[in-house]
DNA sequence: ACAGCGAGTTCACAAAAGAAACCTACGTAA
DNA sequence: TTACGTAGGTTTCTTTTGTGAACTCGCTGT
């Protein structure tokens, strides 16, 4: 899969998708900040085949995102945890819950909510400029070009803004 | 597919994986985003194939986060734009971004960022609570049944908080 | 000695994705 | 007139990926 600006120079998201982008691995990473832990316990809540769960487990211990340990010997018995690399993936589900939550069910029909525990109120994630913290969205921002964008970069950015008719949406 | 708690009572996340929970659709939504309309544009760009290229912009069409218009009668053509809905997920793009860049990237080498237009500057995107204002993160929120959920998903959450040996790591 | 648990592996089959060629309808240029 | 280019697809065939159900392995408790 080409998932790249045309071969080349690797945008996050594609990268990020490269390891959590099919259709189990979010589920997973769900649960596990649920507190599911074993084998076991993915199978039987997702309802994922056995040999593909081994196959998204490999994958997420391998990306880092999980941690394979033991908790138990003879017969030795292994979990799975989120690494702090894994933990950070916690604002990519909260904003997927969100727009889940506001666009799939309908409203007061929510099945989870979130409460903040500093504040003890049942809350929704807000998104903020880390400047000036005023709330952000796709209007009031623009992608650009970064330190580490090669010419292709620059050029599929201006290529894209120059075949537009009108202006980009974000 | 069985996403959901144990086939019932549907988890917002799972919902939206439903719709683009495969591994081009984030992908043609980013490029949206960036301005691309045209079945070429995108199938340049991704290095897709043009047949499931035109599976998912249906199924994104289906799911109302893209509009089909056309822009030219004789021969008519159509392009695809984001709706409103498809717009709102710019949080889960942006935080995914943020992710890819943080873990993925090596530092100073983003090909990638984001400018505020209305402080001016290159920031990050933060995520804080909708009430209090205080940035949050899996340790200071906890996700608990929310008013729609069924008997089947309050005692999955017991279930799970209760197998886990120590506390979840939401 | 036999059942059960937890964490997998194996295998036959089905569904989805990929690559490349083809189609349609028009406009242009030789 | 034939040919070429452009845009937005469809068709066909091959390869990859996922599923479901059964099986394994090492132990424990009865």
């Amino acid at each position: 899969m080409t998932i790249n600006f045309q071969l080349e120079a690797p945008c996050p998201i594609a990268l990020l998708l490269e390891l959590v982008g099919d259709r189990w691995s979010p589920l997973i990473i769900r649960d596990a900040f649920y507190g599911v832990r074993r084998f076991d316990g993915f199978q039987q809540h997702l309802g994922i085949s056995r040999k593909v769960l081994t196959m998204r487990l490999n994958a997420l211990v391998q990306a880092e995102i999980l941690k394979r340990e033991r908790y138990q010997v003879k017969p030795d018995r292994y979990e799975y945890r989120l690494t702090i690399k894994g933990r950070e993936l916690f604002p990519v589900l909260l904003t997927m819950m969100r727009w889940g939550n506001r666009w799939l069910v309908p409203a007061g029909q929510e099945t989870v909510q979130l409460l903040h525990i500093g504040c003890g109120e049942k809350i929704e994630p807000k998104l903020v400029c880390s400047h000036c913290d005023e709330p952000i969205s796709a209007a009031d921002t623009r992608t650009m070009p970064g330190p580490g964008a090669g010419l292709e970069v620059v050029q599929a950015f201006r290529q894209i803004v120059r075949k537009s008719e009108h202006k980009p949406d974000m």
